[in-house]
DNA sequence: GACTTTTGACTGACTGGTTAGTAAGTTAGG
DNA sequence: CCTAACTTACTAACCAGTCAGTCAAAAGTC
């Protein structure tokens, strides 16, 4: 999950994704409005229908947006060493997130409206697969290396759920924006990283 | 997470929570008014009104009533030996959400509002300090009787967190409603059982 | 025990504000 | 002069919440 970067495109479009983001980060997905969203892009409402014809086709083009930065960001892991490799994938999936407090508040709000919203159901069923299918390939072929034991597999499936959630299991992930505005955002998360779940694996094993 | 019991109440406020529930089931937290819950009550928007002032009266009034539930449903893990008490208590906390999907989905959609209402953000902190001093105390209970190491606290600290996740961690939890109406709800999640990670810390140690 | 009064639980009609979306006209750049 | 990118002004639907009045049953009162 990469920043919102090109702080001064003059595209249209992108500026709208944009505006969508940071009243999304504010408002909250049940108090995003069409109006609020034009405040952000500091146009008119009709302005945003003048680019997206109903409310759902700009939230689908937002989704799309914003998973298309997920995938390419860990489509950026290159390296032959599966060990690595793998670390590096884990990284971008589990501690990535954790700097992106906001983003991801916002993209699980979205994924909290799967049950009601098929187009956004399909979104991120295409990308869990997606992440799914990274993940078996690094390991498999970690395994074909016999770098990794293939039970290996299993484990970092679950971990890789995990990252559609990261700090979302911390309690205080939720609670830290009303109790302090911005605190010490570089504070990471207690979750266990992949290592330490690794090693408890190989321990067992 | 207990079940809604006591089908026929003719207390008011019981019938509205138990409406409000059918509302937001159906309809999701973003989707939620009061006229909905109204329909689901079988009376007039008015009548809501004339027992809960405002909308943010009755989901706070819902949420207390929700995780007083919750509450009562762990408070009822009456055991002595620490062993089978903690196996009950994290049944309690991890399996029981599992088997009421619907609630599930309705207190997490309520959980993701917690950043943007304060009253919400209250109410699940200390429904979380509260499940957090449940465990501590069960597990205090059985390092003294030398029945656990303590190295097992924060290992049930961290299956505590899954408590409030629960089967969410599963993406097919989200999608499930829409892809297939009402399917084999009797299936297990898949997201290891405590008793499972236990052997797993136990074997590493 | 008949009567009045009070109270709890409503209804139906309404209000003011907000919503997504439209339609017609404007403006600046290539 | 054409088109992309708007604006202003609008609409119909919907929202939370109000208000005046209904109605049955409980509570006093004589």
């Amino acid at each position: 999950m990469a920043d919102l970067p090109e702080r001064t495109s003059s595209d249209p479009n992108v500026e709208i994704m944009r505006a969508t983001y940071r009243a999304l980060r504010e408002s909250g997905y049940a108090d995003l409005t069409i109006k609020r969203i034009a405040e952000e892009y500091g146009k008119s409402t009709a302005a945003i229908h003048y680019h997206y014809d109903t409310k759902d086709d700009l939230l689908v083009a937002f989704l799309d947006y914003i998973l298309e930065r997920f995938v390419e960001t860990i489509h950026e892991v290159e390296t032959t060493d599966p060990e690595r490799r793998l670390d590096l994938l884990l990284d971008q999936l589990l501690v990535a997130p954790a700097d992106h407090h906001d983003l991801l508040i916002a993209v699980l709000e979205m994924r909290g409206q799967t049950p009601y919203n098929e187009a956004f159901a399909d979104r991120f069923q295409r990308n869990d697969e997606y992440v799914r299918y990274m993940l078996r390939t690094v390991i498999d072929h970690g395994i074909s290396e016999g770098v990794f034991t293939d039970v290996d597999a299993e484990h970092a499936t679950r971990a890789l759920i995990l990252s559609s959630m990261g700090d979302a299991l911390e309690p205080s992930f939720w609670t830290r924006r009303i109790r302090s505005p911005q605190p010490d955002r570089r504070q990471r998360s207690t979750f266990p990283s992949f290592s330490e779940l690794r090693q408890t694996r190989s321990a067992g094993s």
